[in-house]
DNA sequence: TTGAGTTTGTTCAATCTTGAACTATAATGT
DNA sequence: ACATTATAGTTCAAGATTGAACAAACTCAA
């Protein structure tokens, strides 16, 4: 089987990573759903709570989903009273996002339980060793977006 | 905002892996396009190389979706001439599944796009840092199957 | 001004994914 | 043998996600 690619070292550490990304997805949905969160609600709220006032298009980005993606979960989360959308006055097109009181307090649970999560996770390093895994993936973030092979969302 | 995570070392290097995941997630979806082939497609007939003969129960573990994905996803994969399933003999429950020829050809394009991005992306590290990215990985995963907190798929 | 081109967000239909309920088969215990 | 329990796979309806087409607002040059 010499021909496939399961034994090349850059295959099959890459294997590694995206098992321990999918399995971090998993329990942190499960722990979410223990507060009523959804995966892609916290993410929203997260990022609202780390950069207030953003964008849709900027959000979108961020969370790496498309436009209409939004479009069609921030109604749901105005209703449930966690987000405001504000028209900015500079340029009516943008809609900036905010975090109401309680919207703000689940986003703090949800964080903390991700913090738990990842704490116990990375109990498998040290903190050096963690800073180091930081380090590459932060390396090659920065190889991939300076090629830009492919792929816009909408 | 010394209380919100985004400063804490475990919590922002491990954002940087989810970043880089995507990143990679998406570069590889507009690699595999090209071949007229579809992420989770591509999951199915890749496991099918590395493990013919497997059952949808088990693939479904390993690519971490849903066992009813699987039995909608499939019959398209026979209909395009991909993908076989055979009953077991011992067990008449369960369906082996296996690559036709054609089905191998295009598991093989598949694999061979997901090998250059690879090698591109990890050209960013040496291969001394690659494999210790690999092991810090391989170590984060034993550390989290180990205590299973939560979360199966039905 | 006007008009072309860009950017932001929305709508809608198509596709993907999921969990719960279901069928069929197998394994276990008495 | 029989009843109970467990397992493999399917179906179906609900929910999530996407891309394309669209509308509204902005930019900028002539």
């Amino acid at each position: 089987m010499s021909d496939l690619p399961w034994d090349r070292p850059r295959f099959k550490n890459w294997v590694a990573v995206a098992r321990v990304h999918s399995l971090w997805a998993q329990q942190l949905a499960a722990m979410l759903a223990e507060h009523g969160l959804k995966m892609n609600q916290f993410d929203i709220l997260a990022n609202l709570l780390y950069e207030p006032g953003v964008t849709q298009q900027r959000l979108a980005e961020r969370i790496f989903v498309g436009r209409s993606n939004l479009s069609m979960a921030l109604p749901d989360l105005e209703t449930l009273g966690w987000v405001r959308r504000d028209t900015d006055d500079e340029d009516r097109r943008v809609r900036r996002l905010f975090l109401t009181p309680e919207g703000e307090r689940i986003a703090r649970l949800g964080l903390a339980a991700e913090t738990r999560l990842l704490d116990d996770m990375m109990n498998a390093l040290t903190e050096a060793e963690c800073n180091q895994l930081g380090d590459y993936m932060r390396r090659i973030n920065d190889h991939l977006r300076r090629k830009p092979t492919t792929g816009q969302k909408s």
